[in-house]
DNA sequence: CGATCTTTTGACTCTGATCAACCGGGGTGG
DNA sequence: CCACCCCGGTTGATCAGAGTCAAAAGATCG
């Protein structure tokens, strides 16, 4: 029954419960767990884009549940330079990890309009007690080392591929991260960044960007619609930017 | 008696309990918590330059702390192309943070020998234990926050910085680390790297990291003897590079 | 004293940056 | 209702930072 509602849930708001689905996916929950979880992302704030969420340096903000939108972590140098770290996606959870009397080492910024939840809850409980919260805890140390992963594929990106490959490596990332979340359908994926983002993510000038993808359009590896990407000949696109999705411990 | 021999070993053998003392001055040890990791440092193995300590996507190795030499993290393309994550210093502990079930995330090469103690009842201890270590716990999420940070300057470099601001960057991290850990002298520090192993860390060739050096010292940034550096000019560097060292949470 | 590794130099190429302008749609205000 | 504006995407022309190839010159080390 419950997984039912949670279905209609999702049918009826587009996004349900993304997180409690793709936590529960890093390790099994109990009912404890679950309904934690639940009780957590049940309390969210809409945020619209553009909205500063934590900036570098400045005292350490809450930890988050994204339940909805798409949000950024970023750096920008003095000068204007901005270098973006990488992309939180619906179901992500950030701001975990970090100590409490810390800074926060990078700015995080909404991307598009946002739906939020508090997880400061969630950190207290796997910190505080995490042997009343073993999967809790697990599934968030995997989500820790996944993430940690990303940013190691990005830097392999920004230090050692083509732009050429760089955007596909990128948008294979986000259809994979998106299709674990469930928000895919065959290889038609949601794909509301701007150019502009993409390139001070990729390191790359806007103009680069904008010529990248057309190549990779005429070359019938990628398809824009509305905000959404289709990566037909993904297989291609993957031996392009020799692209190794990084393996997930398995749910024992 | 204790300090007096510790700096007695520190000037005969030169790196004495680098380990000990970095992790110290991240939060102060109890007497029980200084011993654990003096035994821990005391079993120790000598390890030749070029040695893969970890490789990526193989099972995990063990935790393991730096007591002399340097190292660095990287991962390679197939094609042959290789990124450096960045540097193990003497004093460094790594592979703390991981899932013990997970596969290494990066490979890990020494770049000259090195003295390397096993790091595993560390990793049990804060793990299993963190009431009974709680300054030892605490030391190491600093630590493990800081290399984040260092992670995140990395790909701010590779990212949005010129060939010039990169070198100058990375050199002055490293001095600041190598300050850290008490191995400079003045504004000289110690540096083993060669030009291909920056070229691999900041994403340059080879022949243009060597044309960059050579226009810092042209500059009077910089000079090289042996294998270390002195960076004069510090303050022009910083600026150069916009250089931020990562704040340390404060010893509370 | 070879053998090998590291640094240096020169010539040339090319990827990607910069500057500048234009297009097209969606919203806004008069 | 339409002119205007702003934002995101597109295009063209030019430039420069960095890569590549090739070879020589120093270091280091058995």
């Amino acid at each position: 029954v419950v997984v039912y509602q949670q279905q209609a849930e999702a049918i009826e708001f587009g996004t349900s419960n993304v997180v409690v689905a793709r936590v529960g996916s890093f390790a099994p929950l109990s009912p404890e767990e679950d309904t934690f979880l639940h009780n957590i992302t049940a309390t969210a704030r809409d945020v619209p884009a553009g909205t500063r969420l934590s900036v570098e340096g400045e005292p350490l903000q809450q930890p988050g549940a994204l339940l909805s939108g798409w949000a950024c972590t970023a750096r920008t140098l003095p000068d204007g330079r901005r270098q973006i770290f990488g992309f939180l996606l619906p179901g992500d959870i950030f701001g975990l990890r970090v100590l409490a009397e810390a800074t926060a080492p990078r700015s995080i910024l909404t991307l598009t309009a946002c739906r939020i939840a508090d997880a400061s809850e969630l950190k207290a409980a796997i910190t505080n007690e995490p042997e009343r919260f073993p999967n809790l805890a697990r599934a968030c140390a995997i989500s820790a080392d996944l993430e940690e992963a990303y940013l190691l594929d990005h830097v392999v990106r920004l230090g050692r591929q083509t732009a050429y490959e760089r955007i596909a490596h990128l948008l294979l990332e986000l259809a994979e991260r998106l299709k674990l979340a469930g928000l895919t359908s065959g290889t038609t994926a949601p794909m509301p960044l701007t150019q502009e983002v993409i390139a001070d993510a990729l390191g790359l000038s806007l103009v680069h960007v904008n010529r990248t993808l057309q190549q990779l359009r005429r070359d019938h590896l990628i398809e824009f619609r509305a905000s959404s990407m289709n990566l037909i000949q993904i297989d291609q696109l993957k031996s392009i930017a020799t692209f190794r999705p990084p393996r997930i411990p398995a749910a024992s």
